[in-house]
This record gives C-alpha cells, sequence and structure tokens, in this order.
RNA sequence: GGGCGCAUAACUCAGUGGUAGAGUGCGUCCUUCACACGGACGAAGUCGCAGGUUCAAAUCCUGCUGCGCCCACCA
C-alpha cells in the first residue's frame, strides 16, 4: 500500500499505538518553562490518581475531557502543560500492602516500621502507577517528564513548609477532641472519610436504678454497650414525667459509680424513646457536646481496636460488637433490661475499610479551617475562580460555609511524617528539617510524632507544589495559577476545596480560573460501577476489545462465569445483543463517546451501544477520506479558505465556518457535548451525504468510459475540498487524536503542495 | 433535618417564550460505482401531574407526585 491508499475498514489497533509513540518522540507534549516564550500559557494539573490504581471508568472520562481541552489550547498555539502525577494514597496503599503481608503470614508490626515503608517503595517501583501507562493507550497527551508522585523528595518538602508555616500562623493545632477512629485500619479519619449508612437496627430500653431504691428511670439506646461510659442521664428540663427525679443520682449497675440526672433542653427530645437519653461524652457527638455544657466526665470504654478497655468493667476485653450482645444479655439477667423495638438508623462508616467508626477522644492534629475557608469563599463569588456547571457553586459555599476543622494527622505509617518533634516534657518543637535531636524550648532528647499527614493534606498543595513550591522556580512563575481544574465532582470538598484554600493562602492567588466538573461514570441502567454488582468494565477492554468470558471475570471477580454474565448483561441491556464480546472499538471511539455526554449529567450511564456507534463515526470518517485522496493530487491548501465560486462550494466552506465556530464553542463552554454533536453532524450529514456526493459528477472519472475531468470547476472543488477535509481533521483532533493524525499526515495541507 | 438536581420518542439524552430534536433501536427496501462500521424511505412523543403569568409555555412561576445525589451528632 503506498502512502496515500487506506484500508477498506478502519482499523484502530493499527493506528493508535503507532501514533501515540510518533507523539512522544516528537515530544509535542512538554510545555516550555521559560520566562520569555512569547505564547499565551494554558495549564491544567491532572488529577493524580492513586498509585494503586488501574484504569477505570472514571479515569478514561479525566483524561478525555482533560486531553481535548489541551490538545485544543496546544492546537491553538498556547504554550500548555497539562501536568501529571501519582498520589501516594496513604490509607489505600498501606491497605493493599498489609493484605500481601496477611497472605504471607507476617504484618506490619512485625516488620516494623522503617522495613514496611521500604516495602512500600518497593511495590511502588514494580507495580506502582502502572496507571499512567495506560492513560497513554487513551492518548493522554500529559508533559510525561514532570510528572510528580506526592511523596518524592520536592513534594515532602512542600508539605513540610506547608505545614510549619501553618504551625506557625496558628492555623494547625493539636487538641484533644471527639473524632471518628477507624477500629480495622486503627486510624482517625477526617469527616469527610466517613460515609453515614442507613440501616436497620434495634432500641433497646433498660433502667438505671434511683441511688436510694427510689425507682428507676429508662432510657434508650442503639448502642448498649457504650453504657459502660455513661456519665449521667439527660432529660428535658421541662418534661412532667421526671421532674421529681432532677438532681437525683443513678446507680449503674456494672461499675462502681452512680450517674446524675441532668436537665438538658438541647440534647433532649421528649418525644422520642423514652425522653430520657443516657450521655456518653466519650463515644457520641451530641453525648460530647452535652458533656461540655454540664462539666461531665469523659470516660473512654474502648481501645484502639474497638475492644472494651477496662473501663468496661466486666465486659473488658471483648470487642465491642461481643460486648454489644453481652451487656444486654447481663442488664437482662439483673432485671433491668425493657424491651426493644427495630429502629431505622444511620451508620458512619469508614468510606476505606467499611467498618463501623466509634467516636473517641483522641489527641490529633488538626487545620483551622474558617480563616482558609473565607477567602475560598470570596474568590468564588468574586468570579476569580468560576465553577463550571454553575450549579455545584452552592454546593461549595454551603460546604466551606460551614466546615469544621479538618483532623490532618492519621496513625499509619506510609505517608508524610508529621514534622513535630516532642521531648519528655511534653514541648513540641516543629521544623523544616528531616530530623531534630533537641527539643526548641528545653533541648532535651526529642522523638518525632509517629503520625502521617491525611493524603489530601499533600494533594491541596499540587497546583503548586507541583511545579517547585517553595522555591521560586520560572515553573512555578510560568505556571501557577493554572487555567482550569477538571475532575470528578466527587471529590470537589476532598480535593477542589482545600487546593483552593491553600492556594489562597500559600500563593495568593486561586489555583485556577475554572474549576469544570464532571459526573460519574456508571453502568446502563444508571447503578453505580462496582465490584460487588459485576458491572465494571475496564475500559482497556472497550479499547482493545475483549471476550465477555474476559470482560466478566474482571467484572465480578471469582463468580460462576455465566452467573457473572447474567449479571453483566443486565446492567449492559446493549451489550446483551452483541454476541461473544466488545469488539476493538479503539481509544477514539470510547473517547468521542465520553466526550458526547453533557457535563451536567451527575450519572453518565456508558451505553456499549453509543460506543459502538461513535466507532462507525470514525469509520465514515475513514471512508470519506478514502474516497477523497485520490480526488486532492496536486490540491492547493493555504491557510484561509480559496475562493470559491460553486454554490456547493461556498456552501461547505460557509458549514466549515460554522462548525469551526460550534466547535470552539463548546470547547471554550466545557460543553464537549455540543461540541462533539456538531462535528458529528457537519462530518455526516453535510460533509459526507451532502458535500461528498455533489463533488461526485464535478470531478468524474467514477464509471469506466467516464474520463477524469480537469477543468476550472474539478480544480476549485478539488481545492475546497482538500482544504474542508485538512481543516475537519484539525477540529476534530481533540476528540479523536489517533485517526485524526493517521489521515492528516496523508492530506495535501498548508505547505505541502 | 438542611441543600442540590432530575422527570422530553422504545432506550440514552440535547434543547428553546412562538409549527417538537439527535444518536441508538425498530419497520420496509437497497450489496449501485468511499463506507452494510453503508444508503433510501418510514412508524414513533397530550415534552411527569395540576394551577398561574403571557397574544403565545414543553420552555417562566407556584404547588403536587415520582426518582436521585450531597451535607448533617437525634439517643
Amino acid at each position: 500500500m503506498t502512502d496515500r491508499e487506506l484500508a477498506k475498514a478502519y482499523d484502530p489497533k493499527d493506528v493508535e499505538p503507532r501514533w501515540y509513540a510518533y507523539w512522544i518522540e516528537e515530544n509535542v507534549f512538554a510545555a516550555v518553562d521559560d520566562a520569555a516564550d512569547p505564547r499565551p500559557v494554558y495549564v491544567l494539573p491532572m488529577p493524580p490518581p492513586n498509585v494503586t490504581g488501574s484504569l477505570h471508568m472514571g479515569h478514561a472520562m479525566t483524561c478525555t475531557l482533560e486531553d481535548i481541552l489541551v490538545r485544543s489550547f496546544r492546537m491553538r498555539g498556547y504554550n500548555t502543560l497539562w501536568l501529571p502525577g501519582i498520589d501516594h494514597a496513604g490509607i489505600a496503599t498501606q491497605t493493599v500492602i498489609e493484605r500481601q503481608l496477611k497472605r504471607e503470614g507476617t504484618n506490619r508490626h512485625q516488620l516494623g516500621r522503617e522495613r514496611f515503608v521500604e516495602r512500600i517503595w518497593e511495590w511502588k517501583a514494580t507495580s506502582g502507577g502502572r496507571i499512567t501507562e495506560q492513560q497513554r493507550v487513551m492518548g493522554t497527551s500529559a508533559d510525561w517528564p514532570r510528572t510528580r508522585f506526592t511523596m518524592d523528595a520536592e513534594m515532602s518538602r512542600a508539605v513540610r513548609e506547608a505545614f510549619v508555616r501553618l504551625y506557625e500562623e496558628g492555623l494547625i493545632y493539636r487538641g484533644t477532641r471527639l473524632i471518628y477512629w477507624d477500629c480495622e485500619a486503627q486510624t482517625v479519619l477526617s469527616n469527610l472519610e466517613v460515609e453515614n449508612e442507613p440501616a436497620k437496627g434495634e432500641l433497646f430500653e433498660f433502667a438505671y436504678q434511683v441511688e436510694g431504691g427510689e425507682g428507676e428511670l429508662v432510657v434508650a439506646t442503639t448502642r448498649p454497650e457504650t453504657m459502660l461510659g455513661d456519665t449521667a442521664v439527660a432529660v428535658h428540663p421541662s418534661d412532667p414525667r421526671y421532674t421529681h427525679l432532677h438532681g437525683k443520682r443513678l446507680v449503674h449497675p456494672f461499675v462502681n459509680r452512680t450517674i446524675p440526672v441532668i436537665t438538658d433542653g438541647i440534647l433532649v427530645d421528649p418525644e422520642f424513646g423514652t425522653g430520657a437519653v443516657k450521655v456518653t461524652p466519650a463515644h457520641d457527638f451530641n453525648d460530647h457536646a452535652t458533656g461540655k455544657r454540664h462539666g461531665l466526665e469523659e470516660i473512654s470504654i474502648l481501645n484502639l481496636d474497638g475492644t472494651l478497655n477496662a473501663e468496661g468493667g466486666p465486659f473488658a476485653g471483648m470487642d465491642r460488637f461481643v460486648a454489644r450482645k453481652a451487656v444486654k444479655k447481663a442488664l437482662e439477667d439483673k432485671g433491668l433490661a425493657r424491651g426493644s423495638k427495630p429502629h431505622d438508623l444511620v451508620l458512619p462508616r469508614s468510606e476505606r475499610s467499611g467498618t463501623i467508626v466509634e467516636p473517641m477522644i483522641s489527641t490529633q492534629w488538626f487545620v483551622k479551617m474558617q480563616p482558609l475557608a473565607e477567602p475560598a469563599l470570596a474568590a468564588v463569588r468574586s468570579g476569580e475562580t468560576r465553577i463550571i456547571p454553575e450549579e455545584w457553586t452552592k454546593t461549595y459555599e454551603h460546604f466551606l460555609s460551614n466546615i469544621l476543622d479538618w483532623c490532618i494527622s492519621r496513625q499509619l505509617w506510609w505517608g508524610h511524617r508529621i514534622p513535630a518533634f516532642h521531648c519528655t516534657d511534653g514541648h513540641i518543637t516543629v521544623t523544616r528539617e528531616d530530623t531534630l535531636c533537641r527539643c526548641g524550648t528545653c533541648g532535651k532528647p526529642v522523638t518525632q510524632d509517629e503520625d502521617v499527614l491525611d493524603t489530601w493534606f499533600s494533594s491541596g498543595l499540587w497546583p503548586f507544589s507541583t511545579l517547585g513550591w517553595p522555591a521560586q522556580t520560572p515553573a512555578l512563575s510560568k505556571f501557577y495559577p493554572a487555567s482550569d481544574l477538571e475532575t470528578g465532582y466527587d471529590i470537589l470538598f476532598f480535593w477542589v476545596a482545600r487546593m483552593m484554600m491553600m492556594g489562597i493562602h500559600f500563593m495568593g492567588k486561586a489555583p485556577f480560573s475554572r474549576v469544570l466538573l464532571h459526573g460519574m461514570v456508571v453502568d446502563e441502567t444508571g447503578e453505580k460501577m462496582s465490584k460487588v454488582k459485576g458491572n465494571v468494565i475496564d475500559p482497556l477492554d472497550l479499547i482493545h476489545g475483549a471476550t465477555f468470558d474476559t470482560v466478566v471475570e474482571k467484572a465480578l471477580p471469582g463468580a460462576p462465569p455465566d452467573e457473572a454474565l447474567k449479571k453483566f448483561k443486565r446492567a449492559y441491556p446493549s451489550a446483551a445483543q452483541m454476541g461473544a464480546g466488545f469488539p476493538a472499538y479503539g481509544g477514539d471511539a470510547l473517547r468521542f463517546t465520553l466526550a458526547s455526554y453533557s457535563p451536567q449529567a451527575k450519572r453518565i450511564p456508558l451505553s456499549p451501544r453509543k460506543i459502538e456507534g461513535y466507532r462507525h463515526f470514525c469509520n465514515k470518517i475513514w471512508n470519506a477520506t478514502r474516497f477523497a485522496l485520490p480526488f486532492l493530487e496536486g490540491a492547493q491548501v493555504a491557510d484561509t479558505p480559496p475562493a470559491a465560486t460553486l454554490l456547493a462550494n461556498r456552501w461547505i466552506l460557509s458549514r466549515l465556518d460554522a462548525v469551526t465556530r460550534t466547535a470552539r464553542q463548546g470547547i471554550d463552554d466545557f460543553r464537549l457535548d455540543e461540541a462533539t454533536q456538531g462535528l458529528y453532524d457537519f462530518f455526516w450529514n453535510e460533509l459526507c451525504s451532502w458535500y461528498l456526493e455533489l463533488t461526485k459528477p464535478v470531478f468524474g472519472g467514477r464509471k469506466e468510459d467516464e474520463p477524469r475531468r480537469d477543468d476550472d470547476a474539478a480544480r476549485e472543488t478539488r481545492d475546497v475540498l482538500a482544504y474542508t477535509l485538512e481543516a475537519a481533521m484539525r477540529l476534530l483532533h481533540p476528540f479523536v487524536p489517533f485517526i485524526t493524525e493517521e489521515i492528516w499526515q496523508k492530506l495535501p495541507r498548508p505547505g505541502t503542495a
């Protein structure tokens, strides 16, 4: 096959890897730091995927949308930086490695901290960050040599610097608070990492005897074991049923203490339960606040692993759930149980481990949020940063207006160690140095704080830490603030809000002028993709093709294949009639599909049939070119449209102009769906169905006995067709970069004639 | 308890104060000269329900119904 001939059907497998290699070789994704570079700048920080991650549909969406923006600006002549990276993902990664150790019959404590962390680095070197390889299959045109890992030395320096400055400014403090504790991972969690899940439980009632044998007071609870930490029972001040008990004391049935009856109009709703509330200040947020109001003792009853400590009296050593049953039984045995009824409740679960978290009193590091939140709110209110789709602005405002202090310490080993040192006298020295020997206050020997920082602390610095901050590098001055930040709406609070706060605080300017948010990719019926549901699709299977056996094995690992297949086909009705599997749709078809969904949709139901439709579109592009190429020999293509006299030629040039504006507008407004629709319609209906058909009689030569024409009309049409195709390839390129590159390289274009 | 959003053709979704749109699917026909990953023609919607504003509403407003998401410490 010569240069100017094309295969009859488009085969992405042949084309795509070839051009990716070419782009890398030609270094076309690189941004330029040089202050003297006169071009305008477009900067897009890439959301760093977890080091443990592998490409899923959400990543595919992110890569696609961002690559479209980036390629588009690059083609417009911007000095474009798409900065990629990887997140160390503290708790997620630690969990992965701990599971490995468990399989090997050991654990991190046997290994020791230093060895454990080494082990994670080893793992990272071999299998961590595989996802960045997979991103390349999507055509991701990031400036790869600038890839940052949040645990790199430079990133760590930035993290320490940020911590120290916030500490010195009084915005980071250490405090003893009621926090959420994950008993399995054995670490504190921030509020955002706790998911509240509705559940069916019971409301159990039991009686406290009044001291001196004057009757009883019945309370209701969903967590009977917490009664071991009760330090009061509260009633409503104006509840006539309990007036006679005001000021009395109650006898604890299991531990040697009496507790007061207190009145509290905030905690107690007389309508609920018995109207009397047991108060456990150390294990419940409402009770904690009540305890503060009344000066109650806070008795922690739990060990860090969720078993009961010595305060549990006869129940000490039991797991919290075992203790729950045992306490109920013991209350029954003492004749104090007063029955139970079914009750709908909300269980707080750890986002990561899935276990029910326990409120516990603990000393942790916090960031004071309000002083940081206010400028972040102001930046959006003033329009310095715009959130698109705009409806998210209210959600952002609501979050930042009601924000609580951020607990940033984690009892993990994998992460940025907190740069604080403790001496035996209890002084704390916070330092930028790697290590410290003497207390800054008294000079005694010190040890470093055992804890690490929340992963999101380092990612909150991403827009500037990746550019060399705190050093004043050329990259930092060139590329901060970024132009856009594009990501899924699910991390608006976790990540975007925190970058806004940190960016403004440390750099004095909001980190980006626009925040672009897309929805969650879900299955075709609208269900969230999950391994449990068996509806996960690996984007690479759509690109490369895969039998349903393979697809289903990944969707529902370990399940019987026919059962898994049934589930899968229920989740993707349009795949049900597809025979044995997915054909190789190619990266372009998948990208065009993902871009075609409206970004304001919160749920993006992935439809295999839709991908198929856009694969057909790619084939259409291919064949249109295949038809046109033989007629383009000797075409003159300039940067501006050729002068046209024939109606058809003038018409297609005007349509080209219109679609150019549609595509441009769609990209600028982050309405890529409108851009894809416009491009599809232009190419298929206007260019192929109408214009190409109209050119046939002008060119002639289609039948054996008909000569190819070479008159003015044919020459004008040739030049217009060449110009139009070349321009169409450039318009389509950000969306479907592979096929357009393949074709464009074969087309006559400015400077090649 | 607060907040946000959605309801348009069989499916998935755009859309606009002035005669209802796309893709896919469906029906009939066509392997004819770029493409059957194609072409031609066609069927298909009381734009959730009820009010209101307007010359005009599917589009704006109010209420209702249904669905979804987020935030929140009711024992």
